[in-house]
DNA sequence: TACATTTGTATCGCGCACGACTTAAACGTG
DNA sequence: CACGTTTAAGTCGTGCGCGATACAAATGTA
């Protein structure tokens, strides 16, 4: 192994990127099933927690910028999970709402974290373990999203 | 926060997509004054460790198939970093063979990696966390990976 | 030596991500 | 009220990822 790849930032960076793919896969034939993507169902979990959502707050919660999902959003209308509609209050904003198809589509979702976590949390890896990655993980998004605001 | 929310799965594979993302982006400032993209950093890697690597074993070093790789590897030597050459052993196999410029490019990249070290490692977030993180994300890669062979 | 199978690469289509930019509504200040 | 600024959503272009599929070279086998 050369110097480069023993670099930390190389050690954690490329692994980090790989696991999110993968695990994105991972999701895929559940997802596939109820016939939407893996960033569709961030969006669905979003509206499912609170129905009536306006753009920019899916878009605070789940870091992607409005030209990530003007397109996304409008792909879930036309599958006819979401109606997209303008704010009476403020014409600039558009509220995302849940079609009955798409509000049914929960029960459907139900057992999928379970799944998921079946594949996360094994003989090899411990809960403590994930637990602890996931507050490291969030340190970082803390970090890194600040940073792109400035 | 919902029930949904609370689930392990949510807790975890949302924060890894999140990161990821945030990480390529931290990574863009430095790559973009080299000229190239993360996908292709990590290409670049594996080139500068090993010169003349062929297609099939830069997919497997980086989880990536050659759907993904071909046209990024022609997008690279378009922009002059590498060479595409066909085996003269197996006409089948496509050599990848860094340029001078591509050559030259590893002393440019250089400080990357110190560089990425200091936003992964703070005075919130200790070495020692990281470092335990990354033992379990490779431990998922070598479950996750498997997974798909079959 | 014929022919089925495997292997290595590539093409196609679609859905993200995201930087740069546009458009229109709302707001703030003189 | 006029007008510059901010805010919210959207468009456009480019580069991934990846499932499905194609195709040719290499290999295995009768």
């Amino acid at each position: 192994m050369d110097d480069s790849q023993l670099q930390l930032s190389n050690q954690i960076c490329f692994p980090l990127y790989s696991v999110s793919r993968l695990l994105t896969k991972a999701y895929k034939p559940f997802l596939d099933k109820m016939g939407i993507t893996y960033p569709q169902y961030l969006v669905m979990m979003v509206l499912w927690e609170n129905d009536g959502t306006p753009v920019n707050q899916i878009s605070e919660k789940l870091l992607l910028n409005t030209n990530t999902l003007s397109p996304l959003l409008k792909r879930m209308e036309k599958s006819g999970f979401i109606e997209r509609n303008r704010s009476e209050e403020d014409e600039r904003t558009v509220i995302i709402k849940l079609t009955e198809k798409g509000k049914h589509l929960k029960t459907e979702a139900a057992p999928v974290p379970d799944e998921l976590a079946k594949i996360l949390v094994t003989e090899n890896i411990k809960l403590s373990e994930v637990m602890q990655l996931k507050d490291l993980l969030n340190e970082w998004i803390k970090m890194l999203s600040d940073d792109n605001k400035k």
